[in-house]
DNA sequence: GACGATTTGGACAAGGGTGTCTAAATTTGT
DNA sequence: ACAAATTTAGACACCCTTGTCCAAATCGTC
């Protein structure tokens, strides 16, 4: 019973579906073999479409490889905002919570397909596309470095962090989680879950070093921050 | 007066002079246009010989791609062993000292031509040769890795640093004077100097939070490690 | 200056990739 | 079931690249 139109969109169905699939296709095949190693014909085959319908849907091997990145980029923004949503701002155990939330980092932005993904065309292409990875660079850092920059900044607010700087501290807190993981990463590869929660163990262990209360042992002193908004 | 023969090779001088240029040349290339699209051609007018002198000295694309992934090895662990041996293991100032140690290990290590040519390399072609690149893995941070962490560990038992794990805290050391240059990387360009020292600046600063020993006002008290010897 | 080795530039065959075109087969909405 | 739109498979022209071959020019050494 799913028979009433899309909105905007005269071809329904089947048409988007087949766009997507050429997309994702397209992602694969293009970080595997990079741009000029990419092959029309092996995406439209791994997409499960003639070529000729690679052409239609897209015009161009360049258009087709922009479209990947705008699809990636949109895609891997929407996991991390969800994922930081899930930041720990009232924290119980400060530590846990934070190894938490690197984990599912990791795991769900920059470890997966998607991410992967992105990050190889991005290293392997920017340097082609100037304006396209401009582009990347405002939507995909651009928006998520101050979002996440924003949290330890209310955390710091609530006295759980010491931080000068929140900007900094964020820049460095993912460097510290992903400190084990350069070389995995450098290769291409995705680290094992034990990788990723070993190096957010350690990381985070080191910025609470840095950063941390030291609260007394029986708990965190709740501050009122609140009372002033 | 040059004119003794080199030990073994029968053709002498400008032989070897050509081979260097070609590699120096296919490495850009192979950097700027990836595998697939680096031309023989290319290649060859950029290190101003002719595309048969290239096939003469290398036989083969692959092979020539080959020489370039081990020359740039070769070189940029030469750089890095350099680098290691200005660590400071007796500081003065500790703080400046680090710092001082991160900038040359970005400058003339990770963002000079062969650094950055290398770590493009790696992360473009990795995946297509996994042999030569677990050559890569074990020659380059293989041995750098342990080297680096070796200086902490003579550091902490001098009594400058807390440190559990040596291994850790040299791969954090890293992650963290690095932790604002990661976009940059990503994008292969180059930091300018501001930039390298800012995030070195910060990251030291971080570091020692986590690691410091906090020494008394006046001075450091030196530790008599060497008596155990 | 002469000799051998190296380099050069140009031509060449073989192979592969892009993008277009067409007519037939298939899917989709009514 | 019908009509319109989409997809398909195949052929095609065009261009580029790799790697080889060869005769002439150049280089380095004696």
């Amino acid at each position: 019973m799913r028979a009433s139109v899309s909105p905007d969109t005269f071809p329904p169905r089947g048409h988007e579906a087949k766009r997507l699939s050429i997309v994702d296709a397209a992602a694969s095949v293009f970080c595997r073999e990079g741009y000029s190693g990419a092959n029309i014909d092996l995406i439209a085959a791994e997409a499960g479409v003639s070529r000729q319908t690679v052409y239609n849907h897209h015009g161009d091997k360049e258009k087709l490889f922009m479209a990947v990145v705008r699809d990636l980029t949109e895609r891997c923004n929407i996991g991390i905002f969800a994922t930081i949503a899930t930041f720990p701002d009232q924290p119980g155990d400060l530590e846990a919570d934070l190894i938490g939330f690197a984990v599912r980092l990791n795991q769900n932005c920059i470890c997966n397909r998607d991410g992967k993904f992105l990050r190889k065309l991005i290293q392997t292409e920017g340097e082609r596309y100037p304006e396209l990875f401009a582009e990347w660079r405002e939507q995909g850092p651009g928006r998520t470095w101050p979002a996440i920059a924003a949290r330890f900044a209310r955390l710091a607010y609530s006295g759980y962090l010491a931080i000068d700087d929140p900007d900094v501290a964020a820049r460095q807190f993912l460097g510290l989680v992903n400190a084990e993981l350069q070389t995995t990463f450098m290769l291409g590869g995705s680290p094992c879950e034990d990788e990723v929660v070993q190096s957010a163990k350690n990381g985070v262990r080191t910025f609470l070093r840095a950063f941390g209360r030291h609260p007394a042992p029986g708990g965190i002193k709740k501050h009122t921050a609140l009372a002033n908004a």
